[in-house]
DNA sequence: CAGCATCGGTGCAACGATGCACCAACACCA
DNA sequence: TGGTGTTGGTGCATCGTTGCACCGATGCTG
């Protein structure tokens, strides 16, 4: 591999020279002195050493992404854009899956801060980001993917979201706006920010229709973090709720993984989507469409929040301070998966 | 951050010392002092710093992935797996989208080797990995997860893969078994090697079973690399064989993002699934048993493979040798897509 | 007890890029 | 002609680790 000083000889400059111009810094430079380097470069192949100048800098072009699995479809998703707008701005991204454990999370944050990364976004964080709070207070910038503002700025960490609790009343006003009154929610264990901010939203958007939400709350086995498991446990929650005494006419499910496998189970039990039961998504992943029938869901400007996500990040790198939450709005797509509520009968199957 | 020679002060030994204990050559130190660094470090909380290691050593523990989009939920279980095997062995994973861009992936490739990275995975490369032989060359250790093992040994390329012929193999065996004998296979654009092996693993076993497979290959518009793509595209597929003149009684889809979209192309012409045409995909993507109904599919060991290829990273890396390929068997799970063909009528709906 | 290993460490020069401090050469002005 | 500015660079110490070369002290041998 060739070092700026085989650069620098080959133009007959200094190696402090093609430094500056490797840094954009020709303000005072000859332009046939520029020229050689430029050529010298050219000539040799030659890219720095990340490693020299992070080591003399203190800072290397990585941040690190932190996302509970990019198994699941949704943060392969997030991955991707914010890989995408990474690189648009000259970073690369270095990719943990921390299985929403809070040990692993810290464990990763620290690893990659011995890396020189003075930048990580977390996808989808828990409810309470402290455990992070000692990395951002030693310097380590940190932009959370989703996640509760408030309580995230106390910890110095900024927080790039849709507005969640408006993606659920979204469902919740589309169903009562085709006439459903008697509305399930079904979510996962409460463990995360999005996933209160949504149930939080489905409540107060039910009680202001004067509807008694159900609410159906998935428990997980201690020990297990299984985001991969998520739609497995929509089935079985699918299956209990076409057993209830008054079944719902209408399920929002608190993402569209959940409301795979909940369309599955419900279907298992006899029921049809949308004809005994409608069913609304949140995330838009590109199988909602893809689904029989496509499902209506509320989607997330992914690609925006991730470019700000970027921003907001390598912003706070560069200025050490407190940069200002983004909040963004999310949209519903309506598809086939929700229609009008039938009259309501009883729970028999017919 | 503390450096080397703090924990030396501390322990009251040199920093070489330090260095040998960090770096497992405790051969001759008395354990009096061992336990001196030892508590320094943990005092402390030292993390070297991998920038100067690696600019002292050459090498750091970092191997980088390059998969065409991790939004496409196969990669994301690759990343996944990918990324658990390579933690088992202390190393990080540093995340690329190439879009199956041959210079996206010698641009990424080369950032990589300057950033100090010594091997790289690849994941489902193109036909033939000539764009990366050069890298191959200067001494970067290449994996290839899914290609063509004699092309890339010559590339010094290793590669792991599954028996992609074998797979479809499985695929078109099944079908036959159940009494089909109108058999289409649906691929994408036959520019990886893996589908390119799938294709010949169909052409082959048809013409053993007597049959004339019917290949439905889609193309792209030009200068689109739309991993995410795929599933729409199945979209068309699946009304175009609908339509067909003598409808094929079974399709196996080249993966199961492509099922998924011809699943719901052949849907909407109004095809049950399996009661009129049975489907086969492949990879085994956890969406195939939520999909309805349930998708027969074949499987890959992914996460076995996923080891196979660190560890095969890992040695190449060590010992700069070529490194044996290895493939693995699939698997054929059966599910509710497929049935006994039903005995053959014209294209009616009837 | 001289001579030589062995043990348990230490000292120092790198690795490659950076950026501050410095400087030669020339222009300009009084 | 001496003093001052400016232009277009250069020299050198430095970042945190590593590993080779070295070294004092102790033990062993003849």
């Amino acid at each position: 591999m060739a070092t700026i000083l085989d650069v620098a000889r080959i133009a007959g400059v200094s190696a402090s020279s093609v430094s500056n111009f490797l840094n954009d810094r020709h303000a005072k430079m000859t332009p046939a002195t520029l020229e050689r380097i430029r050529s010298a470069v050219a000539e040799l192949g030659y890219k720095p050493s990340s490693a020299a100048r992070q080591l003399k800098t203190g800072h290397s072009a990585v941040i690190g992404l932190l996302v509970p699995s990019v198994a699941n479809p949704f943060f392969g998703e997030i991955a991707t854009a914010i890989q995408h707008a990474a690189q648009a701005r000259g970073h690369q991204v270095i990719l943990c899956n921390t299985y929403r454990d809070p040990h692993r999370e810290t464990e990763f944050a620290e690893e990659l801060a011995a890396f020189g990364v003075r930048g990580i976004i977390t996808g989808s964080s828990l409810l309470n980001p402290q455990h992070l709070s000692g990395l951002a207070a030693k310097g380590l910038a940190i932009v959370a993917f989703e996640g509760n503002a408030a309580l995230s700025a106390a910890q110095g960490i900024t927080v790039v979201s849709t507005d969640n609790a408006l993606a659920t009343t979204l469902a919740v006003d589309h169903l009562v706006g085709l006439g459903h009154r008697h509305i399930a929610y079904v979510t996962g264990p409460l463990q995360t920010a999005v996933r209160a901010a949504r149930l939080n939203g489905f409540r107060t958007a039910a009680q202001r229709h004067g509807l008694d939400g159900y609410v159906h709350e998935i428990s997980l086995p201690p020990n297990e973090y299984g985001d991969d498991m998520i739609a497995e446990l929509g089935i079985d929650a699918g299956l209990a709720i076409a057993k209830l005494q008054t079944r719902p006419t209408g399920v929002i499910a608190m993402n569209d993984l959940l409301a795979i496998g909940l369309a599955a189970g419900l279907r298992e039990q006899g029921l049809a989507i949308p004809d005994d039961i409608s069913l609304v998504g949140i995330d838009d992943l590109f199988l909602a469409r893809l689904m029989n029938p496509p499902m209506t869901s509320v989607r997330q400007p992914l690609s925006a929040m991730a470019h700000a996500a970027i921003d907001c990040l390598l912003d706070a790198m560069g200025q050490s301070q407190p940069v200002q939450s983004r909040i963004f709005p999310p949209e519903l797509i309506v598809r086939q998966s929700t229609a009008p509520a039938m009259p309501h009968k009883p729970n028999g199957r017919g």
